[in-house]
Formats: C-alpha cells, sequence, structure tokens
DNA sequence: ATCAATGGCTGA
DNA sequence: CAGCCATTGATG
C-alpha cells in the first residue's frame, strides 16, 4: 500500500476526480483512509482528502505526499461513500461534498510567501517591499510597487522562492492547570524556610495542602488574589506544575439544566414507539413519518426512541429546524441525556462548532442534536436518525452541494441498518403521498397529549378593514382582542411573515422604487444603520432624502418591517409593552435567550416577531395568537405556497392555550377565501392533502413530478437566453417525450450582481438518463462556463424557485 | 482554481 | 525584437 487516491481542494470541473500520490516510506504505517494530506499539485501545494490506498496506479512519475494533516482519520469509510454518492446526486464536486461534511475549522488554510534566500543587495523596490523581513506574503508584494519583471527576475536568479503553506484553521483550545506534585510533607518543609512577608506563599501552599485535583490556573489565582508571578517560586521549588490541557469550548452548561426522567407515554405515543423500536430492533431501514398534531408529544416519543437506541450501544442524530434550535429545545435534550449529547448549529462559533464535532468523532457523546448538516456527525454505529418538522425548507441547501437533509438522512440509515423517523404536524405532500402509498411508514397521532383543545381561528378579511378606513396593519377584532388579554395580564403572540414583506423606500411623487443598482430587487430598508440594503449582494448605500429619480423630497417607507409594526402597535395600544424578535434582535449571542426569558418571565405583553417564533414556544400564559398577513406568500412564483400557508398557519395556532388556559388566534388575510386558510382553519390536514395533491397533479407539480430547476445567468441577457434556449432543445432531443421542459423564462429576479438570469424547469416522472445528459450538457459548456463568465446551476427537486 | 507556457500584438 | 496581454493546457 504505497499509493494513496486523493480528492484535492480544487473545485473546478476538469479536477474533480482521484490522484494518485505516492506515501513516503515514513508514512506508510500512519496514512489513512479519511485524513487530509497535504500534496503538491502542479506548482502548488494544497490540502486533499485520502479516499483509497493502493498499491496500484495507472500513472507514471507519481509525486509524493508532503505531508498528513491528521494523526486519525476525519472521514469515515462510509461518510466517504455518502460524500461521492452526495456528489453525484447532487452533481456537485466530490471536494465540495466533503467540505460540506466537516466543521469549517477543518478547511485549509493557504498562504502564498515569498521566502528571502540571500543576504545580498536585493532591487531596491523589492528590499522596501521585504523591510528587513526574510518572508513576504504574496498580496502584500502584489500591492507593492514592485515590477512583476524584477520580481521574476529575482527569481530566477535564485535570489527567492515562492512557498505555498497549507496551515490548519482548527484551533483547539487549551487551558493551564495548576496539578500539585509534592507531599504535604515537603509543602510544610518549604512554609518553614519562608520569612513571615511571605503572606501569599504560606496562604497559597495551605491551600495546596487540601488540593488533590489540578485546578485551573485562572481560578486559582483569582482564589489567592495574586498574580502569575507569585507562584513562580513554587514551581521553581517543583511543588507544583503547569500543565496545558485541551479543553472544549462549551457553549451549553450541561450542569444548569435540570435532568428529566421518561414521561408516561399516551396510547398514540406508545404505539409510534412500540412500531420505531421494533424496526431498529430487527434492524430495517424503516422511514417512519410521525404525523402529529402541534402538542401530541412527539418530542417524547424521539427521546424514548433514542434511550431506547442507547440502551443497545447505538447513537442518534437530530435533526431541527435552524430556526427552532432554541435553548428549550436543546434542554429537552441535554436534560435527558445530558452531556452524551452534542449540539451544532449555526449560532455557534466556529471553534465551537468543532469542538461539538470532535465530541462525536471522539465518541464521547451518544447524540447530536443539530441543523442541516449536523445530518453528516460522524457516527459509526447509528441507530436512528431523527428529522422534527419535517417540512421546513431550511432542511434544504441552498447552494453546493443543493442536497435535502431527508435524501442524506435515508441514504446513511440504508448504509446503518436503521429507522428514519420523519416527524411533523404538517409533512410535505411528498412525505405524506409516500407514506399513504407504502412506501414510508405512517405513524398518526390525531390527539393533544394533555387532551386540550386546539384553539379556534378566527379569520379577519383585511379587505373589510380597508374599506371601513381602517389603513392599520391592525384589524379591529385583533386590536380588541390584544386589550382584553392586557387586561387579563395574559401573553399575546404576533407573527408577521417577513417573506415578501420587506419595507422598501417610495417616492410618492413619481412611484419610483430604490432599486439595487446591481440586482433587480427593491433595497430593504435598516433602521439601525440607517441605510438601503441589498438582500442579494453586499450592495448598500445611505438613505436618500431626496428621490434620487424627480428630487421630490416625499419619500416614504413602504412594506411591513417588524420594526414598522412595533412603532404603529405601540401607537394604538401605548400600555403595552413589547418584545420584537427577528435578525435585528437577535443577532448578538444569547439575545434570542434572553428575550424569549424576558417574555416567560412576563415582563412584556406581547411577544413580536418573524418565523423564529412560529416554532416549538411554549408558553403557558399565551392565550391569543395573532398572524398580521397569512396571503404575503402567494405572491412569490412558488408552487408550494399554499402548503407554507397551510403548515405556517397550522403552526402558529399551536402556539396558543397549550395549557389549562383557553387560547384563540386570529388570522388576518386580504384572501381569506383561499382553500389553505380554510383547511388550516378547521385543521383539516387530509381535507388541505387531498385539495392540493388534486392541484399538484393537475399542473404537473411534486409529488406527481419531479423537478429540476436549470438556472443560466451571464453578463449579457440576450447570451444568457440563448444558452437556456439552446439548453431547452437539447433536454427536449434527449430526455422522454412524456418529460415537460419548461423555459427559457426570465428568472424570477431577471438579474443579482449584474447577471442576467434566465431559467428552464424540467419535470419529469421518470427519467433514469437525467444525469446523464445534464452531465453531458454541462461538460459541453465547460469551456464556455470558464472562458465568458457563463453560469449554469443545476438544482435538482429545487425548494427555492427563484 | 491557479499557474506556466504559448503565441500574437504593440510600440520602439 | 522585447515586453505585454490574452489564450491554452495541465495539474498525479
Amino acid at each position: 500500500m504505497n499509493i494513496a487516491k486523493v480528492v484535492v481542494d480544487v473545485p473546478a470541473s476538469q479536477i474533480n476526480r482521484v490522484f494518485d500520490y505516492l506515501i513516503p516510506d515514513h508514512l506508510t504505517d500512519t496514512i489513512e483512509v479519511g485524513m487530509r494530506v497535504i500534496v503538491p499539485f502542479g506548482p502548488r501545494t494544497i490540502m486533499g482528502y485520502v479516499l483509497a490506498l493502493t498499491d496500484h496506479s495507472e500513472v507514471e512519475g507519481l509525486k509524493p505526499i508532503k505531508s498528513l494533516m491528521d494523526i486519525v482519520p476525519i472521514l469515515t469509510e462510509e461518510l466517504i461513500e455518502v460524500g461521492k454518492w452526495l456528489a453525484n446526486h447532487t452533481m456537485s464536486f466530490y471536494i465540495s461534498t466533503f467540505q460540506a461534511m466537516l466543521p469549517q475549522a477543518l478547511k485549509a488554510d493557504y498562504h502564498k510567501l515569498i521566502h528571502r534566500l540571500t543576504i545580498d543587495q536585493l532591487p531596491e523596490s523589492l528590499e522596501r517591499a521585504f523591510a528587513g523581513r526574510d518572508y513576504l506574503d504574496f498580496d502584500e508584494l502584489e500591492a507593492s510597487d514592485v515590477p512583476l519583471s524584477q520580481f521574476k527576475q529575482s527569481l530566477d536568479d535564485g535570489d527567492l522562492e515562492v512557498i505555498y503553506q497549507v496551515k490548519r484553521k482548527d484551533n483547539i483550545k487549551k487551558q493551564t492547570f495548576v496539578k500539585k506534585i509534592s507531599s504535604t510533607a515537603q509543602l510544610d518543609e518549604y512554609t518553614a524556610h519562608l520569612t513571615n512577608q511571605a503572606k501569599k506563599q504560606k496562604l497559597m501552599v495551605e491551600f495546596l495542602v487540601d488540593l488533590n485535583e489540578p485546578i485551573l490556573l485562572k481560578t486559582f489565582l483569582t482564589k489567592m488574589k495574586t498574580t502569575r508571578q507569585t507562584i513562580k517560586p513554587l514551581i521553581d521549588h517543583n511543588l507544583i506544575t503547569l500543565i496545558e490541557e485541551e479543553v472544549y469550548r462549551e457553549p451549553y452548561d450541561d450542569q444548569a439544566i435540570d435532568r428529566t426522567a421518561p414521561l408516561k407515554l399516551k396510547d398514540q405515543q406508545a404505539e409510534a414507539l412500540t412500531a420505531i423500536n421494533q424496526s431498529f430492533d430487527q434492524q430495517k431501514d424503516d422511514v417512519f413519518v410521525l404525523h402529529g398534531v402541534t402538542g401530541s408529544g412527539k418530542t417524547e416519543v424521539y427521546l424514548q426512541a433514542i434511550a431506547h437506541v442507547m440502551n443497545e450501544g447505538k447513537e442518534a442524530i437530530v435533526l431541527v429546524p435552524e430556526i427552532s434550535l432554541t435553548p428549550q429545545m436543546v434542554n429537552r435534550f441535554k436534560g435527558r441525556f445530558g452531556s452524551d449529547v452534542a449540539v451544532m448549529h449555526s449560532a455557534l462559533s466556529k471553534g465551537e462548532r468543532f469542538d461539538e464535532w470532535r465530541k462525536v468523532q471522539r465518541k464521547e457523546v451518544k447524540v447530536v442534536v443539530g441543523a442541516r448538516s449536523a445530518v453528516f456527525a460522524p457516527f459509526e454505529n447509528l441507530g436512528l436518525i431523527i428529522i422534527d418538522e419535517e417540512h421546513e425548507a431550511s432542511y434544504k441547501q441552498e447552494d453546493h452541494p443543493r442536497y435535502h437533509a431527508k435524501d442524506v438522512a435515508i441514504q446513511r440509515a440504508k448504509h446503518h441498518k436503521c429507522p428514519v423517523i420523519l416527524g411533523s404536524a404538517t409533512p410535505t405532500l411528498e412525505t405524506y403521498a409516500r407514506a399513504k402509498k407504502g412506501v414510508y411508514q405512517l405513524l398518526e397521532m390525531p390527539d393533544r397529549s394533555n387532551l386540550s383543545e386546539m384553539p379556534e381561528i378566527d379569520l379577519v378579511d383585511m379587505r373589510d378593514e380597508l374599506h371601513a378606513g381602517n389603513r392599520t396593519m391592525f384589524s379591529r377584532k385583533l386590536i380588541e382582542a390584544i386589550k382584553i388579554r392586557l387586561e387579563k395580564q395574559e401573553q399575546i403572540v404576533l407573527f408577521l411573515n417577513r417573506r415578501g414583506y420587506s419595507t422598501f423606500v417610495m417616492c410618492r411623487d413619481c412611484g419610483d422604487v430604490i432599486e439595487c443598482p446591481d440586482c433587480d430587487i427593491s433595497l430593504t430598508y435598516h433602521r439601525k444603520q440607517n441605510r438601503l440594503k441589498c438582500h442579494y449582494c453586499d450592495y448598500h448605500e445611505a438613505v436618500p432624502n431626496k428621490c434620487p429619480s424627480c428630487e421630490s423630497e416625499t419619500i416614504r417607507y413602504f412594506g411591513t418591517g417588524t420594526q414598522k409594526v412595533e412603532e404603529s402597535l405601540s401607537q394604538l395600544i401605548p400600555e403595552a409593552r413589547i418584545i420584537r424578535m427577528d435578525v435585528d434582535t437577535t443577532q448578538r449571542k444569547g439575545s434570542h435567550e434572553r428575550l424569549l426569558k424576558q417574555f416567560a418571565k412576563k415582563q412584556a405583553d406581547i411577544l413580536l416577531g418573524t418565523q423564529m417564533i412560529a416554532k416549538g414556544l411554549d408558553f403557558p400564559d399565551v392565550t391569543l395568537v395573532g398572524v398580521l398577513a397569512a396571503d404575503s406568500l402567494f405572491n412569490l412564483p412558488d408552487f408550494r405556497a399554499a402548503e407554507r400557508t397551510f403548515q405556517l398557519i397550522t403552526q402558529v395556532s399551536g402556539r396558543a392555550g397549550r395549557h389549562h388556559l383557553t387560547g384563540e388566534v386570529i388570522v388576518q388575510s386580504y384572501t381569506p377565501d383561499h382553500y389553505s386558510i380554510d383547511y388550516a382553519r378547521n385543521y383539516d390536514y387530509q381535507g388541505f392533502f387531498a385539495k392540493e395533491m388534486a392541484l399538484r397533479k393537475a399542473f404537473q407539480y411534486p409529488p406527481y413530478y419531479y423537478l429540476t430547476l436549470i438556472t443560466v445567468s451571464h453578463p449579457n441577457p440576450n447570451r444568457a437566453q440563448e444558452v437556456t434556449r439552446v439548453i431547452s432543445q437539447l433536454l427536449n432531443k434527449h430526455l422522454s417525450n412524456e418529460t415537460k421542459i419548461l423555459g427559457p423564462t426570465p428568472s424570477p429576479i431577471e438579474r443579482i450582481k449584474n447577471r442576467y438570469r434566465f431559467q428552464c424547469m424540467i419535470k419529469y416522472k421518470y427519467e433514469p438518463n437525467q444525469h446523464n445528459v445534464l452531465a453531458r450538457i454541462l461538460q459541453y459548456y465547460e469551456d464556455m462556463m470558464r472562458k465568458e463568465d457563463l453560469l449554469i446551476q443545476i438544482d435538482l427537486q429545487p425548494y427555492q424557485l427563484m
């Protein structure tokens, strides 16, 4: 085994394969599949992953591996297989999928340096750039006034060399501890020789006599009220020593979380659990759809299924949507399984995420609770994968590799012969249809576990409000209901659908809306920085006080941001204490938790927020939930708009009256007759499912048809359209007759970052050839993509049609 | 993606 | 004819 098959860190289609490298003798014993290595690649030096070891290569004159970056493999053989499968499945590069499976901290850090090899005088400009140093960052050289020719000359003369440095980014946190290495007798002897001045020394020795375990240096110094200098004599006399120890950054304080015992299950829960446990015991890779109304106790089923799996020495992954990974959610798992749980999500710092990942890698935990990417947790004895709120769009990654966590979960479960649970009160049509067909196993939990009734949902037609002269975004009914709760000292949650509604700036004279100069999208007003920002590129500008096109000063903010809602609400009901939760108020670490705590302690009456408050929150005194605009989703180009509206109303309604108080839900809408709102109001999932399925069938959408979205972008709109047209033609020619190809059409957002975008959509039922055809098309355009700034993106089973 | 080699073009 | 730029090809 002296040859390694390596995927190198270059995301380009020509490099998307394995390269063979010679394993130098001193590494043959230590190198393993799944390790990162540093290899020469052309004139450069880069990172790569070892995918296989062999003793045969087709290629002559292999280059040797320079060094290893890991002592232990960071990818298991299974994850390597998953990565390869995923790359093929999503048409991404191998390197991209492997990078996506690992924490950011494991990405390589590249530096290109110039090394001075001579003490002789270099050309003056170079001397100035080096400024007495031996190494110079290449970027610095480029920024300097050194002529390129002069630099090349010195290179050729052998006075300089270029060094490609690959560094590791992962910084393992270390802490210093004080460790006693002496007996009491030795300590006593030391004290005996001290003068009376040495009060601190005596104090420290006294403390050390009783010290049995190493103590954190910082703590020691604080306790002794002294500084590092003072302990030096102790070290010199060999009484103590300082040791460095690796520590984890602990984002959660396990000790502070109360442990919970398993709850007694209701019949429906017990039945579900039995089915899942049985499947696990028989090592079947069943996919269960746990369809349980909000409050039916899905989480308790998860917890007990995990406990069963852990009893057999196996591990579990729990995926939770990013926005519902609240401290409340984490506490439920930590409360049951304590330090056996690792948590992975984007609110953690890079270092914290890396540390949580290492706990899994070192087999120090049995359970991972995390967002989408946690599906790649490097467990080797997986017994269960749970996807909670399986309908959530955040399980689909929107950039390379465009994968859906559900597909990865099912793939991994096949390998480990273990079940998957897809839990939701409102499963996607795709999932529920498969469950009904018997592809997945359906588990129904139709009752709330505390048998409380679902709250009544009142609909308010906002058009009537307008006709009645109410121009605010609060209906009279909602205001009235809020006032009643305030009197009774009960709490209110107001939900604003952010998507499709943001504050834009418009001139009242000419109607001009201020747009991004590089994208076809209006700029969004951010009050905090008092700036206009584009949400698709990083463009931002100061808020103008005159209309840029007609110079009029009647410029106004429109739309319904949370800030604006808060303002007008406090105008209408000045006595209400409001907590606003949106991206702006929850950016700082821990502020999410702080705001919720405030609300729980009843320091506020109204919790106003976006998506993030629609999930999982559970406050006993909330008796009113308001949805300010239930139909803002309908304006978007999205065949799932009705489904999303249904999910949203159902989800939000679950927040009211979960305990002894009865709840009320008020839904405001401009299209109150829409069937999704109607079915949601009656808590009729089956009715909605039947109706929506019929429509999907009629309009040829999933789950009846699969979709593939191809987006072509180019600085020149004609070129983008032309390429899209040719692609549609090629698809028409090479795919089967039953397959529909739509387009070319301009993308919903026609221009982003000054690139024009066109798309075409493939709708198909059965198209085994699709991957091949698409791969060939990409191959055909490969040169053009490189040469003329053409971009072709393929999204299989897209969620976002923008 | 990135770099070196190549070949054509411009200016002396 | 050197110097400069865009193009081409290779990366083990």
